[in-house]
DNA sequence: ATTACAAATGAGAATGATTAGCATTAGCAT
DNA sequence: ATGCTAATGCTAATCATTCTCATTTGTAAT
């Protein structure tokens, strides 16, 4: 369960570029990362690689199931490791601060409505918007 | 209560474009519409009003309370009737067809979610996407 | 009804994110 | 080492949405 074992096992090649993404994502400085951010990452690690290259490593990636794909409120989708598990998520307005949670009652609940609706649930989206407070938040202080 | 009021209470000017356009709203054949969808049903009822202002019309009723804006899976936006309830929505992946809910649980959890971590809330945005089924689906049938 | 002026409109250009096309390069299996 | 296919990196193209700016309208005061 190493990079390389990942990739071969979704029948993608083990490029520089794939290994660089994949390994921005694994070094955790940052969970949350759009195509314009990777990009930029590895530009700045002087690591180039091009943009149309991430975005299709990227979506690559995500059909592989190795990332998630988000939309935060804003134009640009956002992508973070896939750890197995589900959440959902809290954005700052302000700052932009991201915190991850998982409330079973919540999606207990949704599975519910669905059903009682007849319809067979496939996926959903759950974004709260809030402001985080002080300490925490970057815009503040 | 009416179309004339709101937009003066708005501090919006009573013009043509303004009143079709809430008019097609409030017609309530569809209630959540892309700009595109506003900009071709209007063309198609004879009602010709550029696209730039369809887009800026309903950006301006959405800041004005009348129309609220939803991010469906996939790029564009669409509006509906700001009605004064909140509700979530479930959307069929393979037909379109929304249907809208609300569930007062998850509301409740979203809120307590939010001030357990030290946020202040201030909205959120659910979507969950799902199958319909037989008869309603539009896609099978 | 006319006038006057700010606000609104419409057509098209500009933007920003994402994707497509294509010539060149690089994995990987002989 | 060779060859072939998939992958890359440009650039150009899309698509939704916004911006610009010259022209038109709504409105409130003559
Ligand atoms: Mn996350
Ligand atoms: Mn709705
Ligand atoms: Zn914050
Ligand atoms: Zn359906």
């Amino acid at each position: 369960m190493n990079e390389l074992s990942h990739l071969k096992s979704a029948g993608l090649k083990s490029t520089l570029p794939r290994l660089k993404v994949l390994s921005l994502f694994e070094s955790g400085s940052e969970r949350h990362l759009s195509a314009e951010d990777v990009y930029k990452k590895l530009l700045a690690s002087g690591d180039d690689v091009g943009l149309a290259t991430v975005y299709r490593v990227l979506n690559q990636f995500e059909q592989a199931g190795l990332l998630v794909k988000h939309h935060f409120e804003g134009d640009k989708s956002v992508f973070e490791l896939n750890q197995g598990d589900h959440h959902d998520h809290i954005v700052c307005l302000q700052c932009g601060r991201v915190e991850e949670f998982y409330d079973a009652t919540i999606e207990q609940r949704q599975k519910k409505a669905a059903a009682e609706r007849g319809f067979e649930l496939h996926d959903h989206s759950l974004y709260i918007y809030a402001n985080c407070v002080k300490p925490k938040c970057q815009y503040r202080n």
